[in-house]
DNA sequence: CTGAAAGCGCTTACAG
DNA sequence: CTGAAAGCGCTTACAG
């Protein structure tokens, strides 16, 4: 049923060598033999494999990219502008989503590897594969260190977490909390927790995070909000370090009745449209998704292309305040 | 430096023909030679080249995912649990975003067939492709009548309209209007907006509907709402067909001075994930979208295994009405 | 300007 | 229980 090169070479009464180099424009073509290929491609309803281009120019145009899940709104955005980026550029997206469970990584990283991949975006949060570029393949890593190699892109965490923590202390609130993923992570989004820790001490206030094991669960931020009630019943300002998180607090505080911006003043993290649309009125600091996404893409293009050198491991790309209801004045 | 198959055998002392046959666990094999081919394999950290594997096989399983964006919620999630089914039972997702462009759908459907996928699932919401299947490649549709022989999956989008209609005149509502997307699209879809339309008809009133042009760009609900405001000021029901259109048009009516739900009553429709959690007061028709995903992979997998017969060609799963604060009793 | 041959990395009959 | 040969659908030197 389906048709290949010799298909197309006979209907057209040339050899496939022929009709190859039509197909890529290659050395010199006679316009009527061209004619004669081109219209039984057409017949014939011609589709070059591109797997068995790729086994010969061992180059796939495929990049795998590994995220928790598409169902966060942040890597729904970001998984949207890196395939877009990389469709705009002649590569194709294999999507993993691991949960950010090592084992599902690791699966993934080997089919990916079995799949001639030209590199990897990992958008994951997990740690260990660290032999992931030791296979000499092309790899960046969104938000997260994986090795000493691996080129990282994201935002400016740091100064995020300035903005969000001194807007809480500007808007007056007295007990600031903290909340963030593990620390075990070490990821770069550890630095907001740093910025925080480093504004509280500078006005001489007790730092205080709480940290949420599976950001991908809610029911794990319930019970982290459960707790942060019970410990800290007179906070006043929470600086979350994801949307979602915000809005959990937010909900849960509601269920406690308190009045946000009034008893509790709260920012997030992460600024996705989806939030900006779903909860306009949420203080956050918006990432810049695309930027980071395009940033990856050009990152890993190069790396694929060979260029190791000179490349920037860490490229922290600049955010943004958005002030809205839950730190604004008082209705 | 990547190792093939010829590299391993000479490793282990044996042919090709042996280490292909420990890979695949096909024919006899003593252990002792097993073993040796295990450990050349580890020793030279040798993946097998999926391509070449594919090329004689004919069978990649591989499959294309093509979704408006992954940015929608919805969409988000669907892909999330569609690349996780397919996973587990051994397919890789190539992920495209058409943004309901027809070009790019086009576009995305060539590259789908010169990477030689198995199958395609469409969970995009333009008209276009017919000549899809035409092409013998197995293919399912997420919401949207593609052909007479290509399957739909969705939610019993009909009884969703009606519990949505029904609960805002159960509510009290006189003038229920009702957001869409474009009604030519002639997606299932379309089917909330029939309900509504019914149920209006069936109360003796009068069925207004507003279409949204383009459900993926804010900028076009910002647009019609305004319209809405305009032409009717007394609205005091909405039934938006997507809890986005539903979140902008509670925005909006807020600036205007009205009170959700007070003034106005809000059903929107999808019940994602994310949308429970950014906004939970939401009333909304909630899909089943893990089992919408999960019954669109299994119909893609029967039908690459060459089921043709007895396929259902449209199945609707059951809805959810999730009751929140926007139809809520006044606070 | 065009074609025959070899090869990309695998697998499967076919022999032995 | 194991191997040599042919072939999956392409492309690229190499000839002509």
């Amino acid at each position: 049923m389906k048709s290949n090169i010799s298909d197309v070479a006979k209907l057209a009464g040339v050899s496939p060598t022929t009709v190859s180099r039509v197909m890529n424009n290659r050395g010199y073509i006679s316009q009527e033999t061209r004619d004669k290929v081109d219209n039984a491609m057409k017949e014939l309803n011609y589709f070059p494999n591109d797997l068995a281009r790729a086994l010969f120019n061992k180059r796939t145009n495929l990049i795998g990219l590994i995220v928790p899940t598409t169902t966060n709104p942040f890597f729904g955005e970001l998984s949207f502008h890196i395939e877009n980026i990389c469709t705009s550029l002649g590569y194709k997206v294999l999507l993993c989503n691991s949960l950010s469970q090592m084992e599902k990584e690791q699966s993934y990283a080997d089919m990916l590897m079995r799949n001639q991949v030209d590199g990897i975006i990992v958008g994951a949060h997990n740690r260990g594969i660290s032999n992931y570029n030791q296979r000499n393949i092309a790899v960046v890593a969104i938000d997260r260190y994986l090795s000493k190699t691996i080129p990282v892109v994201g935002s400016d965490n740091y100064t995020g977490g300035t903005l969000a923590t001194e807007l809480l202390i500007s808007k007056g609130c007295k007990n600031i909390i903290h909340m963030n993923g593990p620390v075990e992570l070490e990821t770069p989004a550890t630095l907001r927790r740093k910025a925080y820790e480093d504004v509280m001490e500078g006005h001489g206030r007790q730092a205080i995070t709480y940290e949420v094991r599976d950001p991908f669960r809610q029911q794990n931020h319930y019970e982290v909000i459960d707790r942060l009630f019970d410990e800290c019943p007179n906070v006043d300002g929470l600086f979350a370090s994801n949307d979602l998180v915000a809005a959990s607090f937010i909900a849960e505080a509601r269920k406690r009745g308190k009045d946000i911006p009034n008893d509790i003043k709260v920012v997030g993290y992460d600024g996705t449209e989806t939030c900006q649309i779903l909860l306009p009125e949420l203080t956050t600091i918006r990432q810049p998704i695309a930027l980071i996404a395009k940033t990856a893409v050009e990152l890993l293009i190069k790396e694929i292309e060979g260029e190791y050198h000179d490349l920037p491991l860490e490229t922290y790309l600049p955010v943004e305040l958005i002030e809205g209801n839950t730190t604004g004045t008082i209705a």
